[in-house]
RNA sequence: GCGGGCGUGGCGGAAUGGUAGACGCCGGGGACUUAAAAUCCCCUGAGCUUUGCUCGUGCGGGUUCGAGUCCCGCCGCCCGUACCA
């Protein structure tokens, strides 16, 4: 027995040291053993690791930790995901360059991260800004433009006219400039795309094959990628042209009221001349380019004189320019059927347009009024000539058939998925290695000439991309013709960047990208963690990005990650005060407040603070907490137990500080039972307590499937009982045993404990982390005795013990010898008895 | 607006359609101590006429011998919405 306390300031660091000395955590892509490719979402480097880091890595270390025990060769990588926009940022308030203050955040954040022990091979550690990384992306970015999978043509961004210059969504505040304060416009640029939608079934039919992913995943994908079968057909046109549109209810053809064409439109340009007209498209320009923003702005219209007129009634349709029709989905015009369409019902609610029903629930009011809202559900066609009395389905493949025979449209699969633009007018990201040559047109860089590097000299006094106005950078000879050109000097979506870094993890020779023969080896990812807000761009970005290398050749995997999990927030309450004066809450830290059970005061004055709502932690709200203040104070290891408890980890977790004391108490509650580890024999003289020994193999086996399913909140669960049980148990081998293997199981979550009791109390040899897991007698798991409920009419009334396995009829006995029950009945005559084996008897009166 | 998810005691949560509340936190009571910290033990959904009974898983319906779980309709919150990462 001993009353030392486990120190982790001492025990931390040379826990951490033994592991980098050993090199435990190295992968060997040579070693004879299967392979687990364990993978967290990298981080950006924004300054300092937050909670949520901390959240999503001790999961995936868990998991690393718990493989490599169950002999699988373990890779296990960190990297960064460093360029974007708060690099550049930083360069405008603070007047650093993005790279140093990247390399600066690298270096903080990879510090902290080692501070908790995480099991990475940091030998495998890159930078998505290093040009070595960059470059090889380049390449990569070069083959697809040779394999015909990058384009360019005019795209749609948000313009700061006063900043004249690009703003992302989130630089558009209530549709103006977030420096600026001016509205934004609608500017449309030549950007380059990569063709994601030649993918798009593809990517479609390949979620089915991904089993380990969520569920709600899939379908978002599945959503996004938004596969729709419908008629594409043309409208002859009161001044003699015709007019394309796209719709996927052509059932509802005889609803259609109306025609709506996209500002931008040919014929909308072609009326220009017009001065409303011009002023009207003018008006469509304003405001910002999310979706968000168009579909919940007013829909506007202008009344063209032109009209359309409809292919089976003849009737002359108004064709209108609408701000809500877009020149990028379909053919940028579409029909308005108001009464099966909600966004045509308002516009033709506003525009007097007329409301006509085409489809109903019932045929036999085919007439009904509708009420206030279009009715999108489906039912039986009405008042459609030919079509009526037919369903939805048939109606559609009735109007597609007699357009395609009339010779006027044809049925079309359209996807809702576009085209990936990857240009950004920004400084730090990947250069997009192309030049324009008046004489060539668009030359790609020989990739003898790569990486195309960043110039280091660049200024952010001035809004824009500071490339542009580089005074040397930009200017090449053309690598054709060796004529004065210039390079392109957008550079790409740092979301390229994150889609192919797990390839870069598994295999970084210096001449390619990739090995294709080390990628096999570990590809695909086992299990990728991150994020439920990367649910749709990034995920499917990195499975686009993949076959689209396995579609050239370079790789064979399709899919990257066999399995994911999406992790949910950490969260922390708000404390606030309404500002007087301003009327606004002014936010204080939880460093600045005294929380006791009943509410919080400020300790600056005592006086109250509200307790506001558990939201995700951010600097604004001032709810954050950092992770290095709590590892200096309760070391690694009761953190990471924080991390894993009683959340499931798919939900928000809610910080508070009575939780991470908790821990920190429990870790010392282990380390006092550790050193109880040589109490009561080790010998076969000691007495056998197979009520524990079943108890520790129960919990070795509900540990590793907690683990496998990531349902850690249940396995700490587990933990906590098996300790109380070892606990309270009399001194025995047997108890002696539970403990030693207790260290071992709980390695993967508080692995500087573990190292550090078999240290100290001589549990074992050899490095914990190196170790196998503890095996499980089969034999043990299975109680003797179970406990069966006794249910009238469903409700309980009563509990026996049964040996397991009883037969139907017995169980049935022991019900109605309850005198509980047969108060219950109070004589009633039994109807019938269900009886489910080992778990209840319910009686139906 | 559209797509997806979530909702269970004071709190985080557990529960193959089968005993709702495991496990932890908070709180209360007690032991130990001169005292405190630490530790240990007990209690802890609400109500009632308390061997036990009734109610109870966001709200309203439904299916079932039996519903937190399945179905229909709502409400609230969260994530995404293509240039935040």
């Amino acid at each position: 027995m001993t009353d030392t306390r486990f120190d982790p300031s001492v025990a931390d660091e040379r826990w951490q040291r033994a592991w980098t000395d050993a090199g435990t955590f190295t992968a060997d892509s040579a070693s004879e053993k299967p392979k687990s490719y364990i993978l967290e979402m990298f981080p950006y480097p924004s300054g300092r690791i937050h909670m949520g880091h901390v959240r999503n890595y001790t999961m995936g270390d868990v998991l690393a930790r718990y493989q490599k025990m169950r002999g699988f060769e373990v890779l296990h990588p960190m990297g960064w995901d460093a360029f974007g926009m708060p690099a550049e940022n930083a360069a405008m308030e603070k007047g650093v360059h993005p790279g140093g203050w990247t390399r600066a955040n690298i270096a903080q954040m990879k510090a902290q991260l080692q501070r908790i022990g995480f099991a990475l091979d940091w030998t495998r550690e890159f930078a998505t800004c290093d040009p070595e990384y960059y470059g090889h992306e380049q390449a990569l970015f070069l083959d697809l433009y040779e394999a015909g999978l990058v384009y360019r043509k005019e795209s749609t961004v948000n313009w700061d006219p006063v900043d004249m210059t690009v703003l992302a969504n989130e630089q558009v505040i209530d549709g103006k400039g977030w420096r600026s304060g001016a509205e934004v416009e609608k500017r449309k640029l030549n950007q380059w795309f990569l063709k994601i939608t030649d993918f798009a079934d593809d990517l479609l039919e390949g979620l089915g094959s991904l089993e380990d992913w969520p569920e709600k995943v899939r379908l978002m994908q599945e959503n996004w990628i938004g596969k729709s079968q419908g008629l594409e057909f043309s409208f002859d046109l009161s001044d003699g042209g015709r007019l394309a549109v796209y719709s996927t209810r052509p059932d509802t053809i005889f609803g259609a009221s109306f025609c709506a064409i996209a500002a931008d439109h040919p014929i909308a340009q072609g009326l220009a001349g017009d001065p409303e007209v011009a002023a009207f498209i003018d008006q469509c320009k304003k405001g910002a380019t999310t979706a968000a923003a168009l579909e919940t702005a007013e829909k506007l219209g202008y009344r063209t004189p032109i009209t359309a007129k409809h292919p089976f009634t003849g009737a002359e349709l108004p064709v209108f320019i609408a701000n809500f029709v877009l020149m990028e989905y379909g053919t940028g015009a579409v029909m308005g059927v108001p009464g099966h369409d909600q966004r045509d019902f308002e516009f033709a609610s506003k525009y007097d347009l007329p409301i006509l029903r085409v489809v109903s629930a019932d045929p036999a009011q085919a007439d009904a009024p509708f009420k206030g809202e279009a009715e999108a559900g489906d039912g039986v066609i009405v008042n459609s000539d030919f079509l009526n009395g037919m369903t939805v389905e048939a109606a559609k493949a009735e109007v597609i058939t007699r357009a395609e025979s009339g010779g006027w449209g044809e049925g079309r699969t359209v996807w809702r998925l576009r085209d990936w633009g990857v240009s950004r007018q920004r400084y730090w990201g990947t250069p997009i290695p192309f030049i324009h040559c008046d004489a060539c047109g668009v030359v790609p860089v020989p990739k003898d000439q790569l990486p195309v590097t960043l110039p280091e000299d660049v200024s952010f006094d001035i809004p824009g991309n500071p490339l542009e106005r580089h005074p040397t950078w930009k200017h090449v000879d053309c690598p054709q013709c060796g004529k004065a050109a210039r390079r392109e000097t957008d550079t790409l979506d740092t979301f390229v960047d994150s889609s192919w870094y797990f390839l870069r993890f598994a295999s970084q020779p210096a001449d390619r990208p990739f090995d294709p023969e080390e990628v096999a080896k570990w590809m695909p990812v086992q299990h990728y963690i991150g994020g439920i807000e990367h649910a749709i761009l990034h995920l499917l970005y990195a499975r686009f990005w993949t076959r689209a290398l396995a579609h050239t050749g370079k790789i064979a995997v399709q899919e990257p990650f066999a399995a994911l999990f999406t992790q949910g927030m950490v969260t922390h309450e708000t404390f606030s005060r309404i500002d007087e004066a301003r009327g606004v809450p002014v936010f204080f830290g939880p460093e600045e407040v005294d929380r006791t059970s009943d509410g919080a005061t400020l300790l600056a004055d005592g006086a109250p603070v509200e307790v506001g709502r558990v939201i995700k932690m951010s600097k604004s709200k001032k709810n954050v907490v950092d992770p290095d203040a709590i590892i200096a104070r309760h070391g690694a290891d009761a953190v990471r137990w924080f991390m894993l408890s009683d959340s499931p980890p798919e939900r928000d977790l809610p910080w508070s500080d009575a939780g991470i004391e908790g821990c920190a108490r429990f870790v010392q509650r282990l380390w006092r039972l550790f050193g109880q580890a040589g109490a009561g024999g080790v010998g076969a003289d000691a007495e056998y307590d197979k009520a524990l020994d079943r108890k520790l193999h129960q919990t070795v086996a509900a540990v590793a499937e907690d683990i496998e399913a990531l349902s850690f909140n249940k396995a700490v669960a587990r933990i906590y009982e098996l300790v109380g049980a070892v606990e309270k148990a009399p001194l025995s081998a047997t108890r002696s045993d539970a403990i030693r293997k207790l260290a071992v199981l709980v390695s993967p979550m508080m692995p500087h404990l573990a190292e550090e009791a078999r240290a100290t109390y001589g549990l074992g040899t050899g490095l914990v982390a190196e170790s196998g897991w503890p095996e499980v007698d089969p034999a043990l798991l299975v109680d003797d005795e179970v406990t069966i409920a006794i249910q009238h009419m469903g409700k309980l009334r009563d509990t026996v013990t049964a040996p397991k396995g009883a037969s139907k009829e017995d169980l049935e006995a022991l019900a109605l010898a309850s005198a509980n029950l047969q108060r219950s009945l109070d004589g009633a005559a039994v109807r019938k008895v269900i009886v489910v084996p080992d778990r209840l008897v319910n009686i139906v009166t």
